[in-house]
DNA sequence: TACTGGATTCACT
DNA sequence: GTGAATCCAGTAA
């Protein structure tokens, strides 16, 4: 099992996400297969349309951990990927309790002291060579019709859970 | 300094 | 389907 390369993330958001689908995630001890994400890319709704201190780690990074906060409650685990400025939301993987982007994080203990961590330590993405088919939804998003966001599925989760690795 | 609203979740109807 | 919980980043002044 090999562990992602930082340049696998110097390349287009989109393209990422979706090979991102179907890799492993693995927090601390905990491993798990990626079943969900988003790519943000220079958005409306995205934290990437404006360079401010919080979302500056999408300008300058690729392969960091972008965390934020939101809603008072939750926080969001993203990886940043090429600096045009990008980031994938990962919002769901197969290990109980993370079925979507708030919960994962709760259930991993992932806070703003994760924020800006180069994958390679507590983060780490591994690659079992398994091969995901992928749904697509197509640019989510209304507000003004000018959202470039992309939400990728996993399809055959029959076989995610013949190929489990916890 | 004050205000606004959000990349969510869950309980309730 | 709807609304509440909750707090912080961003923005305007």
């Amino acid at each position: 099992m090999k562990q992602l390369s930082k340049e696998f993330f110097n390349r287009d958001t989109v393209v990422v996400a979706k090979e991102l689908i179907g890799k492993i995630l693995q927090v601390d001890n905990i491993r798990a297969r990626i079943l969900e994400v988003e790519a943000y890319k220079e958005d409306l709704a995205s934290h990437a349309r404006t360079k401010t201190p919080r979302s500056k780690i999408m300008f300058d990074t690729h392969g960091h951990i972008y965390v934020y906060f939101i809603y008072g409650m939750y926080h969001c685990l993203n990886i940043t990927t090429d600096s045009k400025p990008g980031a994938i939301l990962i919002r769901a993987i197969d290990y109980p309790g993370c079925s979507g982007p708030g919960k994962l994080c709760k259930t991993l203990n992932i806070t703003r002291k994760d924020n800006g961590l180069e994958l390679g330590g507590r983060f780490k993405i591994l690659d079992d060579g398994f091969i995901a088919k992928i749904k697509k939804s197509e640019r989510i998003g209304i507000k003004e019709d000018k959202h470039l966001l992309w939400r990728f599925y996993i399809e055959d989760y029959s076989v995610v859970n013949q190929k489990r690795i916890i």
